[in-house]
DNA sequence: ATAGTTGCAAAAGTTTTGCATTGTA
DNA sequence: TACAATGCAAAACTTTTGCAACTAT
């Protein structure tokens, strides 16, 4: 793609995108390189699949609901990306993938990471023969104090 | 009511359920009643709105799957289950209202309750001012070993 | 009687699927 | 050209709501 006014490729601002993509094994099209880019340019961030089609729209970038769900299960799947359930109807996708666990507002309705260090489990079951603990996850709800 | 062939009251079977709905506050109606008696008479329980209508279904006992869904919320909201979500379109109901956490057997799709002090948290975060952490949910997949 | 509560059909959300279209080799 | 992968409309689920019918006082 070249840019109409100064001549000189435009590939550069999505190569870092591009890149993350075809790592993971999928191909950089139109609509998840434009998601790729909401998603990881920039600091870690929490969002739905509702939210971050909505911020697509106001960017003028042409998607469907149903292409941002399945973009936002191939990145998780991929690893880029991952899962946290907090409420039925309530599925945020979180763009740090390292081992942490959340804070749920419920006032505000969002999540947030709790920073590394904060939650101590100094006891863990064992694990059963033949099975393995493939996630830990833990909420804490935060709420006003009455 | 009266038995038809004893001729002696049937209330009996359903006081334990009569008296756990009033004291929450709730009207024992008759689908409130089949539903108590099938979560609380016998051990705890991890239910979805969909197996314990089905289950109801069985039992002969009609209720439309809404009245399910709003009859758990209600005994949800009066202490007497609590909620738990495991991902999206898998939200559990458990008998077991205490402090405890969950596996979930990704393979048979269920929740088993962790018994108690098998797992230990040393430290947490302080609540900051005004708030408070209304609960803490840890989750533990387990899956088959590769 | 009647004020408040309840149960459920219908509506509203959320998520997944199937297939025409597109992109790649 | 053929083959696989993609994007999205439509379908499928899950959950909530509004109101007619019912209940307890």
């Amino acid at each position: 793609m070249v840019d109409n006014y100064t001549g000189k490729t435009r590939e550069r601002p999505y190569l870092k995108a591009v890149q993350k993509l075809r790592h993971a094994g999928l191909r950089p099209t139109r609509q998840r390189l434009a998601l790729a880019k909401l998603l990881f340019d920039g600091p870690n961030r929490h969002v739905t699949a509702e939210s971050l089609h909505e911020e697509s729209a106001r960017a003028n970038i042409n998607v469907a609901l149903a292409t941002v769900y399945n973009s936002l299960h191939q990145f998780t799947d991929a690893g880029l990306l991952r899962e946290v359930v907090v409420s039925p109807g309530q599925t945020y996708f979180d763009t740090n993938v390292s081992d942490h666990y959340h804070y749920f507002l419920e006032k505000e309705g969002c999540l947030e990471d709790i920073p590394e260090g904060l939650v101590g489990i100094d006891r863990l079951p064992e694990e059963p023969a033949g099975k393995k603990f493939s996630r830990i996850d833990i909420i804490i709800h935060v709420t006003e104090n009455s």
